[in-house]
RNA sequence: GGUCCCGUCGUCUAGCGGCCUAGGACGCCGCCCUCUCACGGCGGUAGCGAGGGUUCAAAUCCCUUCGGGACUACCA
């Protein structure tokens, strides 16, 4: 039988969901998706500090929005619970961790250590080798009931191997090992008795039958933690006992007894550092925010350290389904280049249809106030007309709205340069020469608008420009719109005559 | 400090011993187009961190060195 392909996303729900973590999940999805397996959405809301609900919901509407459904996942506002392996809430699942950690501890794997925090500390000193490999260890009955007498509260730590090595074939860094002398015996279990990621993060992976685990080079050194535990886990019959004993769903039929790993490069700032918040504009949100596409966002991520070996860039999201390979994945590290992902975004504008863009727009009219939420039958409709017009001269949604925003305002808005550049003297008899003629136009078209500059400019003697431009800042208060008489004949020909007259005082007296 | 990882144009990358006097994209610069802003077209700018080897031949293999990063929590 074939072993099912199982992926999980595994998000500490503090703050947003940032473009790293929506890269690991994509890097993720994306193979899932290709062989036919499972995606699973897994809350790590240990860290009771940090972790909030809020935050959670928002990572999964983001991950809603990049597309990248999950197959299982927790309830949590308005996501419904699904999958036979939860709960997916990992704090729900504290049952199960603490049973595999009391096993550990019987069965002599772990054992309770009481040192302090203070401690600890004191015992790293300066810089040297401070692995924790003795320690409490091997405390008596006596000496751990000593500890207790003074009120202390153990941990719990995982005994690691003295010596050896332990190593893996990571799937985007080849072979991986580490000296078992340089890793010390960790806490699973807090004195609080809360579980630790060491503790709860594998333990789920194992429960729910992850088969390949996608995550960011800053775990790399945890991974020999995690594969001294899966053997700890599964040869032992441990979790499958821990996992009757809560009553938990076993673990999926037919799962891998080893998982492969794949540490992605970490995305990093322009200081090169590990990006983070202090990056400025990383949440994903902040993206959909600013008008980019999801599926833009989608391709630039997996851009992000990894392509096809060609010159090809531009993917749709099913192309990234068939051509992304874990193992074509860089190793180095990769700037987060918002210029480009900016340009992608406008490449790939100018490919939507234009009802498509219409669509899209429309939101980005509604963030700028400029339409009604939900907007008029009016305004939407002349969002959609404008759309075609509106196509690569903005990399983004939102920066499509100030072309046109002046056609949803009763007021004019007068930008000052504008004036002062185009509403000179000059600009008073080529506004009376056009403004009856334009009026007096039948055909409200933007062929019959042209001819009307165009005769404009051979009676009146002035360059093309000269003529369209006072009419332009006029009409709009500025100087930049899609090319005017094509933006002219959208609107009602009286409402622009009278923009024309009421502007024509703008318009510098002679000297 | 220790362990591990990384190092091709400003940026993202192609490259896995000869096809490379290093290709593409973004950015930037110039020209053309032009009613504004753009789009588009054409052209240009710029890189194998350094030093040693190995080889007929190295961006590609080896060593050293320099630089950058991650980890080093009762965070994840």
């Amino acid at each position: 039988m074939s072993t099912p392909f199982r992926v999980r996303f595994c998000p500490a729900p503090s703050g947003w969901l940032h473009v790293g973590g929506a890269r690991t999940a994509l890097f993720s999805w994306l193979p899932a998706r290709r062989e036919g397996g499972s995606f699973v959405l897994r809350i790590e809301d240990t860290d009771a500090e940090r972790a909030t609900i809020e935050s959670a919901e928002g990572m999964m509407d983001a991950l809603d929005w990049l597309g990248l459904d999950w197959d299982e996942g927790p309830a949590i506002g308005s996501h419904a619970e699904k999958g036979d392996h939860g709960p997916y809430l990992q704090s729900l699942r504290r049952p199960l961790h603490e049973a595999v950690a009391r096993r550990l501890l019987e069965a002599g794997h772990a054992y309770e250590a009481f040192e302090t925090a203070e401690e600890l500390e004191a015992a790293r000193g300066e810089g040297h080798g401070h692995v924790y490999k003795t320690g409490h260890r091997d405390l008596t009955e006596e000496q751990r009931e000593q500890f207790r007498a003074e009120g202390r509260e153990p941990v719990i730590r995982v005994r690691t191997p003295d010596t050896g090595v332990v190593s893996w074939e990571d799937a985007v860094r080849g072979p991986v090992s580490f000296e078992w002398t340089e890793i010390g015996d960790f806490v699973i279990s807090r004195a609080d008795g809360s579980p630790t990621y060491q503790l709860a993060n594998v333990v789920d992976d194992l429960a729910q039958g992850i088969s390949h685990i996608v995550r960011g080079e800053d775990l790399l050194s945890a991974t020999p933690r995690q594969i001294l535990m899966t053997d700890l886990l599964l040869p032992t019959g441990i979790l499958a006992a821990a996992l009757e004993e809560v009553g938990y769903a076993p673990r999926p039929a037919g799962a891998p007894p080893v998982m492969a790993y794949a540490h992605l490069p970490l995305l990093v700032g322009e200081d090169r550092k590990k990006l983070s918040k202090r990056h400025g504009d990383v949440a994903i949100e902040a993206f959909e925010k600013d008008g980019i596409l999801p599926e833009v966002m989608v391709n630039f991520l997996a851009l992000c350290g990894w392509s096809a070996g060609d010159d090809k860039e531009r993917y749709t999201t099913d192309e990234l389904v068939q051509a992304f390979e874990l193992d074509r994945v860089k190793v180095s590290p990769a700037f987060f280049d918002t210029a480009k992902l900016r340009s992608m975004n406008q490449a790939a504008i100018q490919d939507l249809d234009d009802a498509d863009y219409g669509d899209r727009l429309v939101p980005a009219f509604q963030r700028a106030g400029v339409i009604d939420t939900p907007a008029t039958p009016e305004q939407d409709a002349l969002v959609h007309a404008f759309a075609p017009h509106l196509k690569g001269r903005a990399q983004t949604l939102n920066e499509a709205v100030p072309f046109v925003a002046w056609a949803f305002s009763d007021t004019v808005e007068w930008d000052d340069k504008a004036v002062k550049k185009w509403l000179k003297p000059a600009a008073g008899p080529v506004l009376d020469h056009l403004t009856p003629r334009l009026e007096a136009l039948e055909a409200w078209t933007p062929e019959a608008i042209m001819a009307v500059f165009e005769d404009a400019v051979s009676t009146l003697e002035v360059g093309m420009g000269k003529a369209m431009q006072p009419v332009r800042v006029v009409v709009t208060g500025t100087a930049v719109t899609p090319p005017l008489p094509e933006t002219l004949a959208l609107l009602d020909q009286g409402w622009v005559i009278d923009r024309m007259r009421a502007g024509r005082s703008k318009v510098a007296a002679e000297g």
